[in-house]
DNA sequence: ATTAGCAGTCATCCGAACCGAGTGCTAAGG
DNA sequence: CCTTAGCACTCGGTTCGGATGACTGCTAAT
């Protein structure tokens, strides 16, 4: 059993390892924190903590480093998510009020969350499947190609193009729209692509072919949601901290890149506070062993939910990241809700 | 004035070096190429190059690494721009060829850019300014806001929303966008953004609020073209090519997200040959003195050209990626012709 | 013009000695 | 029983000097 000293004693190791990018050794802890104890007293209390493999040392003879169980005892007991000073939260409100688009919400937010935390910063999409259809279009490009666009209520637009084996006319491509309009309109985007399905079983005979085609194209859309993108910002953090990398970084990017990675990670990440992190071997599965990522979901009720966050060394301040992330998450939330 | 064995020298000097990343000396020039002459004579012709200041010896007894100056030559005389593998052609063609929408394609050809490179790899979007307003949407979201989307006749799809000081009901909305689809339909985007000014002026009474915002919203996106966006791929290549940027990669890594630079650096290289390169400090007014930039424009005939490139360390395979950047530049002109 | 030979330069690579931060342990004190 | 002072010990990091060797530039001969 740890003493309510030895948990200090751990939170004091990992600020000021977080800090220094060094080990932290007894006589440090006493000069910095005023602890009541003298050097001798932290160490026996280090030595239970080095018991509990939440810290360790990376030499016999040097300063301890947190582990990342020990990371992990921080982040769920220790650490004191202080909420932002005034001007950060001003930056996020003159910030982020300017954007009127979804996009450039989006696109503002990242680069936002990026510069409060100084790493790098992801945002996953929000779901387009409970959102409704507001309106469909149909335009023609050449005879054989249409271009299929979804418009949903929040606003939030999806173009694809089809291909054709058989030209149409316009006249027929205004009864086929206003009819998939019929069909479709109010509907959320599931309900959507099932009717669309559904429609394009019984067509009739002439438009038969056009009609599959379009409706097949509106209903994949639908389905597939831009859930699975993300915007990304601050990678020059990530090389700004490479030394705590231990030499992969690339994979790290590769992750950013493919983005696969990410949204897996982000889709496990569930938690009541509506913040979690994951830390370091954590993540070992994606190739991320010594990566934490820190998220929080934000959703519009009744809408499905997104995330976002950021991903940095298992080195991080995590008081920071947490504090900002959940800081900007509360306010899209509240924004979105708004609209 | 330098002989014609020099230059081969010198050829050869920034193949090694590109190659082996390590100074080359004269011993290594005579056992990997054959010159017909000993050691000596390349020690003669390497001193005339050093008279010249196309190669540089870190140390006094070291071998010559090319200047800045040094690779000017070697890209503008002496490179062999060898045509790409069979291999490599096809595989332009079959994974570029499946993409069926303009947004695909670039993100793919950035990916195939980067991967056959090995380089960081930027496609600037085709500028929207020749194309021709094939159609114009106006969609309500809410009674104060309407979503603004622009369609040209190359199948680009731009939209914005407009936020409204009255509320305008869906009959009013059908006239605006019907009377907006006369006066912009089969203009080229800059005429639009002109003609939709103008109809802004004379505005019948009763709509003229709305009338005046939404023509100034669609003019506005009729004239911030596109082409100030940026694709990019392979970011793990630059970080892997990480100690050849003297330490201060991240100034490259902030130009590619503020891509700002990126395009102001496209914006100014030009070229009969279509292909153009800057080395080193050439680029240094933008902080990337120690950054290089191999791009070619890519165009549709009677459209504004737009580029692609790739950018990575002065030490860099100049061969390899002019060969690949215009490849699949010219690909692309081709494709993109076609449809 | 080319080449062999040679002296000179200088980064790099050890190994030894040294330093010092930090530990664990023990014994004494509250 | 917890705390503390003291002490021996460990071991990474630094510094210094010498050996190594990859080059070069120069000169003289071919």
């Amino acid at each position: 059993m740890v003493s309510e000293r030895s948990l200090a004693v751990l939170r004091a190791i990992v600020q000021d390892y977080v800090a220094s990018r060094e080990p932290v050794g007894s006589k440090t802890i006493v000069d910095r924190h005023h602890f009541g104890v003298s050097a001798a007293t932290i160490r026996n209390d280090m030595a239970l903590l080095e018991e509990e493999e939440l810290i360790a040392a990376p030499h016999t003879s040097s300063g301890r480093i947190p582990t990342d169980k020990g990371y992990r005892v921080f982040v769920d007991q220790l650490a004191d998510i202080r909420p932002l000073t005034t001007a950060q939260r001003q930056a996020i409100e003159t910030f982020l009020g300017e954007s009127n688009d979804l996009d450039e919400l989006l696109s503002r937010t990242v680069r936002l969350v990026a510069q409060l935390t100084r790493q790098l910063a992801v945002v996953q999409y929000p779901s387009f499947a409970r959102a409704r259809v507001r309106h469909v279009e149909l335009v023609s490009i050449a005879p054989t190609r249409v271009l299929c666009i979804l418009i949903s209520d929040s606003g939030q637009v999806e173009q694809r193009l089809a291909e054709l084996d058989h030209p149409v006319d316009e006249e027929t491509l205004h009864r086929l729209r206003d009819r998939l309009n019929e069909v479709a309109a109010g509907l959320t985007m599931a309900e959507a692509a099932d009717a669309l399905s559904a429609e394009t079983a019984q067509a009739d005979r002439a438009h038969a072919e056009v009609l599959r085609t379009l409706a097949a194209t509106l209903a994949d859309q639908a389905k597939v949601t831009r859930s699975d993108r993300l915007v990304v910002a601050g990678a020059a953090n990530l090389v700004r901290t490479e030394q705590d990398f231990a030499g992969n970084i690339l994979g790290v990017i590769e992750a950013i890149e493919e983005q696969v990675v990410i949204l897996r990670l982000f889709g496990e990440m569930h938690s009541d506070e509506g913040i979690a992190v994951r830390i370091g071997r954590e993540n070992a599965p994606y190739g991320l062993g010594e990566t934490s990522v820190v998220s929080s979901s934000f959703a519009v009720p009744g809408r499905d939910v997104s995330r976002l966050g950021v991903v940095g060394p298992t080195r991080m301040d995590y008081s920071q990241s947490m504090a900002a992330v959940r800081a900007v998450a509360r306010y899209l939330s509240r924004t979105l809700g708004e609209s």
